[in-house]
DNA sequence: ATACGTGCAAATACTTTGCAGGCTT
DNA sequence: AAGCCTGCAAAGTATTTGCACGTAT
């Protein structure tokens, strides 16, 4: 099921190759990122890391997200006014669904998605850089469930 | 090229038969967005208000937006880490390009879009209740400027 | 020794909320 | 008179920044 059984190492790699060093703290927040395929937001990868590393503060995991967000070692999903969710499994954009009620994101496979990008790509004067496609609605869990 | 030249007596008609009162800062907040299609945010429709209205506050903006988007009056679109911007000519969402350097919002029109949403409802056994299509890139004018 | 990284706390940005006073009906 | 609405200010949330200390090379 995993696309990519090497995130871990190749995130550090990345790291290390564009000149940050790798503390034990970075590694940590690395390891949960790429094991994690729920999109967790900076609080939750904040409350896995303390099991880790005990002593480590917030400010710790909004640096290494934004590190790993600006070498494109993880996306970072926007949605409505919570705070953002990160993937690191997957990090190139991807469509995403989203439930309402259990506020889960998951990815979401469309065939039309390549078709997508042709289109847009020939349809504006832009220069692309990347394709957000989010749709939010109620999973069969939660719709089942009596509220 | 205005689709809906009544967006300011729609919105203003389903306030009222929504039980709000129409009271003048409300009627000054639906008309900017009746009559912006450049997506403005909380702040921008603060400022323009204050021409009209000089004692208003932002925490009237926000609370006439906060009803505006429950009726689905205005759509609410959220970008990265910035305010959000609000279209109230074309409250349904629909797909919008982003110029990094510009910061502009452009609505974009997609021949797929109607297939995609079709393959979206077909491809999951969520129930959807919004598709949000949104593009980053350079415009054309950032393009060609010499930086 | 130097440069980079951490972790605390303060600052920031945006938005929401509480509440007293005012206006409308 | 009653209830809704406004506008101020305070609070809240999410994130960023400043800085002193620590650590690795």
């Amino acid at each position: 099921m995993n696309e990519n059984p090497n995130r871990f190492q190749q995130m550090c790699k990345k790291l290390k190759s564009s000149g940050y060093k790798l503390t034990p703290q970075r590694m940590a927040v690395i390891k949960i990122l790429s094991e994690r395929t729920d999109h967790p937001n900076p609080e939750k990868i904040y409350s896995l890391l303390k099991k880790l590393l005990p002593t480590t503060s917030p400010a710790t995991v909004y640096k290494t997200l934004a590190i790993l967000k600006k070498l494109d070692e993880v996306l970072e999903i926007q949605y409505s006014n919570q705070s953002n969710r990160y993937d690191g499994v997957k990090p190139a954009p991807h469509p995403h669904i989203y439930c309402k009620k259990c506020k889960k994101f998951s990815d979401l496979e469309l065939l039309l998605h390549g078709q997508l990008i042709e289109e847009i790509k020939d349809s504006t004067d832009y220069e692309i850089e990347s394709i957000y496609l989010s749709i939010e609605g109620i999973c069969p869990d939660c719709k089942s469930s009596v509220s």
